[in-house]
DNA sequence: AAAACATTTCGATAAAAATCGAAATACAAT
DNA sequence: ATTGTATTTCGATTTTTATCGAAATGTTTT
């Protein structure tokens, strides 16, 4: 991952909106939620929400499927996987330091972030 | 940690100077980095990047203490380390999922990030 | 106390982000 | 085909970010 890619992914989060939709959509897992939903649960005008949906599309955190009428945004576990992993390398340049995530990855876990 | 506080920090590396500069913070360790030296190496006006270590040190991710006639900026690691819980928390609604960290903790380490 | 260096503050200005109503598009059901 | 619902685009506006030179502040050295 390229340091600009990290930036633009982690502004698009960097966002208080877009952090609890993102927050959302991450709880909702791979199946993903429709546009409405978010903005009803938000209290948001459909136009800004759109604003929000495209920054973090754009940053490739997030993906879009049309199923009938609605269109269904989904968090991208792989390319947070990738900003994570970007984040929590090469620190202390090869230098003695504590982990901060202690993970304890039980069976059939697929991800764990937001 | 409350959302909103994430998103600032999560605002403050996401901008492509920002994140260079902490990065630099991260891999220079807790004695951290002079100023001016940060400036050189981007090539930047002292003062432009003065606004740029204010919005990072405002969100918490670093600190700043006078060393003679320098300032020395460090990252905070421990604020950094609630960040990345933040994020890795609550994921898939408690569903099943992969860890994307897997941290393979050496002796002594006190940090991994960035 | 003056000179030299490091950093910050203060304008001023340019660029980008965020918000929203209204109109447009897309799809499904009647 | 018309109506109803879901989402996106458009245009206008306000707010926030980013940038930089010049001046100010603070600290060490001479």
């Amino acid at each position: 991952m390229i340091l600009k890619d990290a930036a633009q992914k982690l502004a698009a989060i960097g966002h208080p909106t877009r952090l609890q939709v993102f927050r959302q959509l991450v709880q909702a897992g791979p199946q993903g939620l429709p546009a409405g939903e978010l903005a009803r649960g938000l209290g948001m005008a459909p136009s800004s929400l759109n604003f929000h949906l495209r920054v973090l599309e754009q940053s490739g955190l997030l993906g879009a499927r049309q199923q009938g009428r609605f269109v269904i945004y989904a968090a991208k576990f792989d390319d947070m996987s990738a900003l994570l992993a970007f984040l929590t390398d090469n620190c202390c340049g090869g230098n003695p330091c504590t982990p901060i995530v202690s993970a304890k990855p039980r069976k059939n876990q697929r991800h764990e972030y937001i």
